[in-house]
DNA sequence: CTTTAGCACTCGGAAGACGAGAGTGCCAGC
DNA sequence: GCTGGCACTCTCGTCTTCCGAGTGCTAAAG
């Protein structure tokens, strides 16, 4: 069934009132609020109407309509005006992003805090899993015990590994398995290291001190973390302000769930496709997220991957403010990671190195 | 003036009963459960006088008493029996830790999580900051456009970054340059590197193209990363568990002041000496931690470094529980890090490796 | 001098009573 | 179909009352 103009209209001032104030709204307010030429009674009819249809709900009987999920998803869908960031924000934004440049390497998770404290709720950080090979590998002979590895994967990262020995190895020892790893591991998967091979290589090398496989497993290991994805969450304890998380319990179940990166690389899961995608309430796949809100924005990380940037939140978040800033978060990453056109100076090229070789633990 | 025997007997069973039920403890419970042979009116004199002494706190006139401050450092002092894990605890713990072997370079953070499990207080670990130098540069060279810098550092991390550049270079550029800086910068501290070396090395590799400022900006930033030490919190949520911390915004304060490593790292400056440090509440130089505690055990890292782990929680803290554990958990972390003998096998070799160059950010 | 039993007193917290206020649903009239 | 009016409902804050745990004090006993 088709809903009328004026019930849209009805249903948005609802939704806007209630996350501005978190307090059930009622006729009257919106009667002399959003400016349509009707009275209060003309409203509670309409009320009536949309609470009927499941768009609203009422903790009581006397008390003001709260939007239930499903209106918050018409909200969203088809009410909520794409709110543009003034000047200001944008340029706090472009100031925040660029400064941050000075230390790549925490680029990911900065963007994360950037995004919690512009919004106010918790951010998530997401890189999307994928399957990455070896691209190159170095073998560093540093004294008779000591070697380091260096991996160049795929996905351009860098990984590196300092190996002790409780032995002596010779340098050209060293050489030779770098050339021997380089020649026979390149462009592999982890299934694709298989026990026969690196028993081959062991051969090959001659190496009976078990280098070879100190090496293959420093590489599976590696391949296998990269495609884990990472997952980061800052700022969990502003959830703790929002008034729908004032009891501890239910902020502890929330903030557990968060806490663990398994769950949050599954959540994504739950989204729809777009640039931003909003997962409201029970929508979420998990029980413990079924009344939060996350709001999610994908950029380009460069190199074919792409992350996720967002925040989780109350059902009665402001999903166009956050959505706008989030959108435009990405859109800055996008342009400081992905594959466009290098800006001037070093940016572009200092920005696609990477001070770390691996993501932080969460 | 000294206690006497009596008094530190009951001091003991107040603390005690408070840590179990987080209520104030009446006087006719310690006359039951403490064993003393005497009356509870007898208590009550005694408890009057503790209480004048300082040691014991009365949230209003007739309810129980409540440990002051002064009176939990006095039952750390002098009465906490230091508790014996049981046999059970110390084979989940080794388990856990050599579990974690397998996953050597989340070795640290993971830690802080059995830390958190076992004690259900909120975990940080410290990795003490320590003044780097480089002890070895490698630049790798990739492609045209592309190379690799390897720095191993003094404190055996190993760190990287992926250059892409703009421009092309030549191999043999890049390995002049790998030269002249193993020659001019390994050995020197953040501080050591001035403008005027940097330009010294660009002549000297006739460098026209800035790769000289980028490898030393690089290894700049590398060692002022590596003096500001590491610190991360788990856990963070679990503090919404306990009683004291019901209160939305009291445990916001704390949460968001632990979640800023700066602040972390500036924690145990207010601890005292010795294996495991106790601070109580108002001993905290931080404002925020006023009303809680920290207990935190110091390990070896290996290398000459130490780190410590340690957990926040309420001034109703089982201290000697916790003690006990986070000892016995810094033990292991000495076994499995420090600079002991080696153990049979890979063990010791592969944990003094890093897969990771870095350490996580918070 | 110390310990004990007894007793009046105090205070916080739970439970109930109550009024105010906000908001609804419905109805009759325009 | 809209509007004003009105009775009704339900929550929330406040106030009161009541109960009990625990105290401090005193006087007697050891």
């Amino acid at each position: 069934m088709e809903i009328s103009a004026r019930k849209k209209k009805i249903l948005a001032a609802v939704v806007d009132e209630y996350i501005r104030t978190a307090e059930p709204v009622g006729s009257k307010t919106i009667a002399e609020t959003a400016g349509l030429g009707c009275s209060s009674a003309t409203i509670r009819n309409e009320l009536a109407e949309l609470t009927a249809l499941g768009y609203l709900e009422q903790p009581h009987t006397s008390a003001g309509r709260v939007p239930s999920p499903k209106g918050y998803r018409f909200y969203v869908n088809e009410l909520m005006e794409r709110q543009k960031l003034s000047v200001e924000e944008t340029e706090a934004i472009n100031a925040r992003l660029n400064e941050k440049m000075e230390q790549l390497d925490r680029l990911m998770t900065d963007a994360g805090k950037l995004a919690g404290q512009l919004t106010g709720y918790p951010a998530l950080t997401l890189s999307a899993p994928r399957a990455a090979a070896v691209k190159r590998f170095d073998l560093l002979y540093v004294d008779a015990n000591t070697f380091i590895i260096v991996a160049l994967l795929s996905n351009n990262t860098v990984k590196n590994k300092l190996v002790h020995l409780p032995f002596s190895v010779e340098q050209g020892q060293i050489q030779k398995l770098s050339a021997l790893f380089n020649a026979g591991f390149t462009g592999l998967t982890e299934e694709e290291i298989t026990p026969v091979l690196i028993s081959a290589t062991e051969r090959a090398a001659r190496d009976t001190m078990g280098l070879t496989s100190i090496i293959a497993a420093f590489t599976i290991e590696t391949l296998s973390r990269s495609r884990e994805g990472a997952a980061y969450v800052t700022g969990e304890s502003s959830l703790l302000q929002q008034p729908e998380f004032r009891d501890p319990d239910k902020a502890h179940r929330v903030i557990s769930y968060l806490s663990d990166s398994e769950h949050l690389l599954r959540l994504p899961s739950g989204g729809g496709q777009g640039d931003v995608r909003v997962i409201i309430g029970p929508e979420n796949l998990a029980e413990e997220l079924r009344d939060s809100s996350v709001v999610m924005a994908s950029y380009d990380a460069g190199e074919g991957q792409r992350g996720l940037i967002g925040v989780v939140g109350p059902l009665r978040m402001d999903y166009s403010a956050v959505a706008a800033k989030l959108q435009y978060i990405a859109e800055g990453l996008s342009r400081l990671l992905g594959g466009g056109e290098a800006p001037a100076g070093f940016g572009k090229m200092i920005l696609k190195g990477d001070v770390k070789s691996d993501e932080p633990d969460e």
